[in-house]
RNA sequence: GCGAGAGUGGCGGAAUUGGCAGACGCGCUAGACUUAGGAUCUAGUGGGCAACCGUAGGGGUUCAAGUCCCCUCUCUCGCACCA
């Protein structure tokens, strides 16, 4: 009988339909086994399902169909991002409601995800776009409101002309400060803006030790957080004005020279004397400017001018003088810095060009210098404080916290924190996302929407305009309404959600898809399933949806509505692929490549191996159809390997050193496919597998009629199935085992049957392979080193002489030291 | 400048925890089968004619270093006048 040949087309679409006939995936609490949560990052529907969504999707899915053999009751759900600016784009562009473009979209992404041959368990989607999905953002935003953890303020905000709305502080990248969607270059814009008081979790979010998270994430988010510590001392001007500043360096306050408030500080334009009062108003107008035009200016030439007033250091009664320069940032700290030059770099600069004294306070410990400084001395762990009155003498090391300490109980300042993080702006004046449920009255002022009347529907009927407000500014249907309070006539807020406050929370969303009881999610289900076990998408997520998420999980947990720390316990990184030229994809470069294609002319099973063979999978690189073929040539090989009979079985005799060691490989890569799929180690668990088959292929002819073939196909089959489900499903059958292979139990290894027999042993002559010995594996020491000096090469080798040492590796090699 | 990561054949990448560098695949070479081959199969493939030399470069520790320590260089990513 002549077997037919691996053609992926007809039994991929096939399996897939038996699947979800026989509901395979469906993920049901069971209180039997243990529960496993995975996640991959929900996709937004742009359309069409990109190569970076399989690499990034696949081996998530070989992950969580692994678990799922090893035991875990597995739920490993897939929705969609659904809110945003394409769809609003697209209607402006094109007419196209966003519902109807964003649902369209959605429609083919399933298809297309479906064609992956994933576990995702279908019936748990969740479309954050839908009424049923933003009720439960909306009702959140009320909860963070009513725990103080949302307000409104005016403040300077960064507003992107392209996208036509305002930016959270994460949303802005680079030198450039440009948006993190298009690219455009922000601007600086004053607004009355919705904000959630992140910073209020600032201290807790740097506690990484509940969570198994790549060192990369972790440290950008600490840098992102950015905590300093030091101490917040209060000045005063002559005329008796209070300002506070931030300082990390309280054991400098005897060096200050001058002061220097940022050009927006409050306190400016009064201290600022007749005298200086028209250079400084220059200055803050050239100031403001520049913050809205060039930001590129490479070098950061310090620049500032006198204010005509003094400050008195209120540790020694000094005048010094105060000026204003942009070096000093309105929003870090209090806006206003003491300088110390001789230990601080800026302050260094900015005094050596505008000829401002420099006071040594730290002596360096061991050089007896004098005179003036050519840089400033930064170092904070050695030196001792000098000119500091009662401090002289004290060591570098410790003179922070006395300073800090005396401070305190002289009252002229307190011990301080400092963030860099900033409180997460959620207004956006677009259409296309969640209204931000409020009510302004004109008597009550501002009121929450009841709970009872969430959602706030969006209504269908927006005009689509890129005017930089919300197109539900001028729908008056939406706009006016009552206030819940009076009943009076009242306005609602205009403004919608940050799309990233409905991925803040959406992994709790598939527990119970649009549920209807109290809360956001079915208790049940969340008791069971909850937190996520394991998480995985890109790494360019750090410091915004990561942050916002576990921010939303702690102040879920403190409204109780969720009983743990962090929302996902291990994350991993997969990278990105490259076009062929190793530039980034994009149609512009004509160098995309799509998944569509690929699973048309080799099977959606040759894809996902390929994409876990090709790279390391946290890396990612450039593609290559070469790769593919290799990969494609593999799985018919296998194909022919497990289905196609050997004419005549040669040897019924069974020779035993084969049967051995091809049972020995079966253990080992039984060994090596579950260490490799624990760690992510996708590529090497598949170069396992052509190991595995490339033995099986050199022993088919004697061994195909034996009981260690059968163990083999059958297993191979096992340790195939998470990478290529349908493949594995067809042998599987073709083999004559019952439906189905995703069933199966994880096959176990026998350490015994792991172990070679006998194994090869190096002998250097001083490091230097001379010769090699087979041995049996249990040799004992005496035995191996004395075969080892007893042999030719190595007698010769020796020349008589006798060696001084002889190292013996178990297992390993014999070194002989001369 | 600060923080994180990386540097191994022509290419993607392997190398338990210091113990045979280059698994697996691509590509390449030769052969077989074929009307044909960009299909398939078989064999070979780090460099060098060799002794030997080889994991970015230079030092060190060790019987033994891709792996540990010190210095230098290059690349990628994040942050960046953060007081």
């Amino acid at each position: 009988m002549k077997n037919d040949r691996y053609q992926p087309q007809k039994i991929e679409a096939k399996w897939r339909q038996k699947w979800e006939e026989a509901g395979l995936y469906r993920a049901k609490i069971d209180r039997n086994k243990p529960k496993h949560y995975a996640l991959t990052m929900l996709p937004y529907p742009s359309g069409d399902l990109h190569i970076g969504h399989w690499y990034a999707m696949a081996p998530s899915d070989v992950r969580a169909r692994y678990m799922r053999m090893r035991g875990y009751n597995v739920l490993f759900p897939m929705g969609f991002d659904a809110f945003g600016l394409p769809a609003e784009n697209a209607a402006i562009k094109r007419g196209i409601h966003p519902y109807k473009w964003t649902m369209d979209n959605i429609k083919r992404m399933r298809e297309q995800l479906k064609s992956m041959g994933t576990m995702f368990d279908w019936e748990r989607e969740a479309i954050t776009c839908l009424p049923e999905f933003y009720k439960w953002t909306q009702w959140l935003f009320l909860k963070f409101y009513e725990k103080g953890l949302a307000y409104k303020k005016l403040a300077p905000v960064d507003f992107c002309p392209q996208c036509n709305t305002t930016l959270a502080r994460e949303q802005v990248w680079g030198e450039d400060r440009h948006c993190e969607r298009c690219g455009t270059p922000v601007l600086k814009k004053e607004l009355s803006q919705w904000f959630f008081k992140i910073t209020d979790y600032a201290e807790e979010l740097l506690d990484f030790s509940k969570i198994d998270w790549p060192e990369r994430v972790v440290s950008m988010q600490k840098n992102w957080i950015g905590k300093s510590e030091g101490a917040e001392v209060a000045f005063h001007t002559e005329d008796g004005d209070e300002f506070l500043i931030f300082t990390t360096r309280p054991d400098t306050l005897w060096g200050v020279t001058f002061m220097v408030l940022a050009p927006e500080h409050p306190l400016v334009d009064k201290i600022t004397t007749d005298q200086y009062r028209q250079a400084v108003e220059e200055y803050k107008a050239q100031a403001a400017r520049q913050s809205e035009i060039e930001r590129l200016s490479a070098e950061k030439e310090k620049t500032g001018v006198f204010t005509g007033a003094y400050a008195v250091n209120p540790v020694n009664g000094q005048q010094v003088p105060i000026w204003i320069a942009d070096y000093v940032m309105m929003g870090y700290g209090t806006g206003a810095i003491m300088a110390v030059p001789a230990h601080d770099e800026r302050d260094f600069a900015f005094a050596k060009k505008y000829d401002l004294p420099i006071v040594t306070v730290i002596q360096p410990e061991d050089s007896s210098f004098s005179g003036e400084l050519k840089e400033p001395y930064t170092d904070v762990d050695h030196g001792v404080m000098v000119n500091s009155g009662a401090f002289d003498g004290t060591p570098a090391t410790v003179g922070k916290a006395k300073v800090t300490a005396w401070l305190e109980e002289k009252g002229l300042g307190r011990a301080a924190v400092n963030y860099r993080l900033r409180d997460w702006l959620i207004s956006r004046q677009r259409y296309w996302g969640a209204p931000i449920p409020i009510v302004y009255c004109a008597k009550c002022g501002t009121v929450p929407v009841p709970y009872e009347d969430l959602p706030v529907i969006l209504p269908e009927d927006a005009e689509f305009l890129p005017t930089g407000e919300s197109p539900l500014k001028y729908n008056e249907g939406f706009l006016h309404t009552t206030c819940p309070l009076c009943g009076g006539p009242a306005d609602r807020e205009t403004d919608t959600m940050d799309t990233f406050i409905c991925s803040s929370w959406y992994q709790y969303a598939y527990l119970s898809p649009y549920y209807q009881g109290e809360q956001p999610f079915d208790p049940e289900e969340g008791a069971y399933w909850l937190p996520v076990d394991q998480y995985t998408g890109g790494v360019e997520h750090a410091c915004m949806h990561l942050i916002y998420t576990r921010f939303f999980t702690k102040a879920m947990r403190d409204m109780g509505l969720v009983d743990f720390d962090e929302p996902m316990l291990s994350l991993r990184n997969q990278g990105i692929i490259l076009g062929e030229d190793s530039e980034k994809m994009s149609k512009s470069r004509g160098n995309v490549i799509a998944p569509d294609d690929l699973v048309r002319e080799y099977g959606a099973d040759a894809v996902r191996a390929y994409l876990m063979f090709g790279w390391r999978w946290e890396l990612g690189g450039p593609w290559n159809s070469r790769g593919i073929e290799g990969v494609y040539r593999f799985l018919h090989r296998v194909w022919e390997l497990l289905l196609s009979p050997v004419e005549q079985s040669l040897s019924q005799a069974q020779n035993g050193e084969e049967v051995d060691a091809l049972r020995r490989k079966l253990h080992q890569t039984i060994k090596k496919a579950t260490d490799d799929l624990d760690n992510f180690s996708f590529n090497t668990y598949l170069a396992a597998l052509m190991e595995l088959s490339n033995l099986m292929g050199k022993v088919k002819e004697k061994l195909w009629s034996s009981e260690v073939w059968q163990e083999a196909t059958r297993t191979f089959c096992l340790l195939l199935a998470p990478a290529c489900p349908h493949l594995a499903e067809e042998l599987w059958s073709r083999l004559g085992y019952e439906f189905s292979v995703h069933n199966q139990a994880w096959p176990v290894f026998d350490e015994r049957l792991v172990v070679e027999e006998t194994v090869e042993i190096v002998v250097q002559i001083n490091g230097k392979i001379r010769d090699r010995l087979v041995i049996p594996a249990d040799a004992d020491e005496a035995f191996v080193k004395e075969k080892a000096l007893s042999s030719q090469t190595i007698q010769n080798g020796l020349q008589g002489e006798t060696p001084r040492k002889v190292i013996y590796v178990p297992g390993r090699l014999v070194n002989i030291v001369k």
